[in-house]
DNA sequence: TCACTTTGTGCAGCGCCGAAACAAATCCGG
DNA sequence: CCGGATTTGTTTCGGCGCTGCACAAAGTGA
């Protein structure tokens, strides 16, 4: 016998397009829906039938609000409130994070943060993991994905997790088996994803962050060692052939620069990050407390030296300015987003930043890059339940069936 | 009345697919473009009976030369010989070339090569055209569309050379309204596109040459002067959002290197290009001949001192590949060709470049990017074509029926 | 109150494809 | 030389997903 299956003869093939905008935040109504979707209002008004009956939206027949504009007002499309979820998963240097992740990128619950490190991936991943099915059981809210976000570039298809790693796990684990394996141990029969943090961060701010109507977004983040990079190309996330793309941390950005791991002097990586600013300023690093806090207290002014301060910060921007030059000269974004220490520097010094990156990439056009900080709280986090989310938005009527 | 369209209730939606199977050589019977466009038998039928009927493609129903295997023999698709064209210009810094070119790249008819120079764009590109005419109307096939290659990078969407130029134009000449007022006033009713050459030449390799099947094609080349690269993602080319993503020519692959119009020192451009070779081998470049025939020649073993030749060959070698791991690094390719003095540098030291690239790319996994020469004679022009296939592929019933 | 504008819905129809049955062409084994 | 086995091409039927159209509904403005 055929599953009870939700009987349309309309709106199957359009209904994932549909439900993107409507995640995303460009759906308010379903006179918009029609028009972004380039269909007729049957397509539309079908469409939305139906994603209503799969309990992901609902759709409010009362005018919205005085729109003012002439004519029968639409009707308005919310995320359903107590609609399904998504169990997202960061881990950083420091322990991990757990939430429930409704559809908008909205976190629905959130576990409290463990701060603990442990050596050992398949430990970590599975205290998230068990706490984010305790989350679960206790909302009661239908969970269809889960998403990990961890602090190194994932190897594809392997889901391999490389160096360097900035948690101090083994190289090569096998992040994503192992993300599976607690998933059905704690007995979430969903399928799991993994992704690196800045590039899950770059999904997540294009799709409800600043990163928003871009076409070619280019994410850059220092977090508390080491540059990430991500680029979001036409609404997808590009990790290159093997996962590996936008490795941009060895850039080489000051040819007398700092010697790095990697052999060569000047990247990026060593070159502005938390440690370099400390070092340039003249504060010696404080071994109890995180550079990048450490770094982020000099900006703020929390520094007897402000001329050294100011000095340093202009000696990071324009490496940083010499980095973002390249990678616009390679990938021509139409958007640039920072994250983590860059993105304090860039509120540091705004204008010099902007003006390195114009004279450095060529034609001086690209000084009409628009470079902005990110601008939203968990971004990885967020990021993480979009890989999850991704095959309901793909094909919302079969996943929400095989559940 | 509605146009006499060819009526058929199958095969639309998987014609452009079906066809672009065709032209890259992967559908060379019909059993194979049903598995491969993942239709039933029935579809791809309907499909093969449309392409034939559009004058595109022939059937052949007898045997494929015994091909062994069992069963009833596929029948064999081939490209209609005496099917329609294009029109493909390619302008350099000696002059122009004009060719037809059919489905499958493959070059139809030629004018003869143009080797004057002028500094008027609308001048080279107007006589490119009517020799472009003249060829069409001799040999009487039915033209599609045009296409123009440009030794600069394009703007999008506005369709203007932006320097540097590698022919005396002045900057910002709007080359796309150019190509398009040239093809008008001769009579060729047909759209016209522009790109930069490299760019072009990495689509041809990508559809034709050595970078079939690849999924993230780098593709970099030198001619006379300056460095080009090339991305092809999935099959279509990665042009940024203003059509000026990789301009790599002014990634630092040598700190202490030479001084570059761009104001930074040891850019890829100054570094790596046919005068560098002479400069570093220690040969004074004779203003007579091109600067890349003096280079070759050279590796030729042209010359008596051949230590020194291959010392430069060996410095340009690393400089070449530290650009190429930095590229490695950000884009992570499946695989790289080289083009211009680029593949004659792989020539001379394949191993030394390779070594280089894995050393200088992260994971060490890179050293598996496998790095090729181009392999096809004329590929900006043929990629000037497949720029003008374009939209036939993407539509075939749409554009036949149009003219 | 009556146009006018805009939006939602029901119905007919059609393009495009899959499933299945049938026909054709070749190889293989006797 | 002759029947399976195997693979391929063709025909027919039906369904899905959409468009186009007509009509109803719900607001604004004179």
């Amino acid at each position: 016998m055929t599953p009870t299956r939700i009987k349309l003869d309309r709106g199957r093939g359009a209904l994932g397009p549909a439900l993107e905008l409507v995640h995303t935040g460009r759906a308010p109504t379903r006179a918009v829906l029609t028009t972004e979707l380039g269909v007729t209002r049957a397509t539309a008004g079908a469409v939305a039938t139906e994603l209503q009956a799969l309990g992901l939206i609902t759709v409010d027949p009362r005018p919205h609000a005085a729109s003012g504009a002439q004519g029968r007002p639409s009707h308005r499309l919310d995320i359903a409130p107590d609609g399904p979820v998504v169990l997202a998963v960061q881990v950083h240097a420091d322990g991990y994070r757990v939430a429930l992740v409704g559809l908008g990128g909205r976190i629905v619950a959130t576990a409290p943060a463990c701060m603990t490190v442990d050596a050992d991936p398949a430990r970590i991943i599975g205290d998230a993991v068990t706490a984010g099915a305790e989350l679960l059981h206790a909302t009661g809210r239908r969970c269809l994905g889960a998403g990990l976000a961890v602090p190194s570039a994932v190897a594809e298809p392997e889901g391999t997790a490389l160096n360097p790693l900035h948690v101090a796990w083994p190289a090569g684990a096998r992040v994503h088996d192992i993300f599976r394996d607690c998933l059905t141990e704690a007995g979430i029969g969903v399928p799991g994803r993994c992704g690196n943090d800045v590039n899950l961060a770059a999904l997540a701010e294009h799709r409800h962050g600043a990163g928003q109507g871009a076409q070619h977004l280019l994410c850059v983040a220092t977090g508390h060692r080491g540059v990430g990079g991500a680029l979001v190309l036409d609404g997808r996330l590009h990790t290159g052939s093997a996962g590996l793309a936008l490795e941009v941390g060895h850039l080489i950005v000051d040819p007398a620069g700092r010697a790095c791991h990697c052999g060569a002097r000047g990247c990026l990586d060593v070159e502005t990050d938390p440690l370099a600013l400390l070092e340039t300023a003249g504060v010696t690093p404080d071994p109890a407390r995180s550079p990048l806090d450490q770094a982020r207290a000099l900006l703020a002014g929390d520094h007897p030296e402000a001329a050294a301060v100011a000095d340093a910060v202009a000696q990071l921007v324009d490496r940083l300015g010499q980095g973002l030059a390249a990678m616009v000269n390679v990938l021509n974004p139409d958007r640039i987003i920072l994250g983590g220490l860059h993105q304090s520097l860039l509120a540091a010094a705004p204008d010099r930043l902007r003006s390195v990156v114009a004279d450095r990439s060529l034609w001086g056009r690209s000084g009409s890059v628009p470079i902005l900080p990110c601008s939203l709280g968990h971004n990885s986090l967020v990021g993480a339940a979009e890989l999850a989310w991704q095959p309901v938005l793909d094909d919302p009527a079969t996943v929400l069936a095989g559940g």
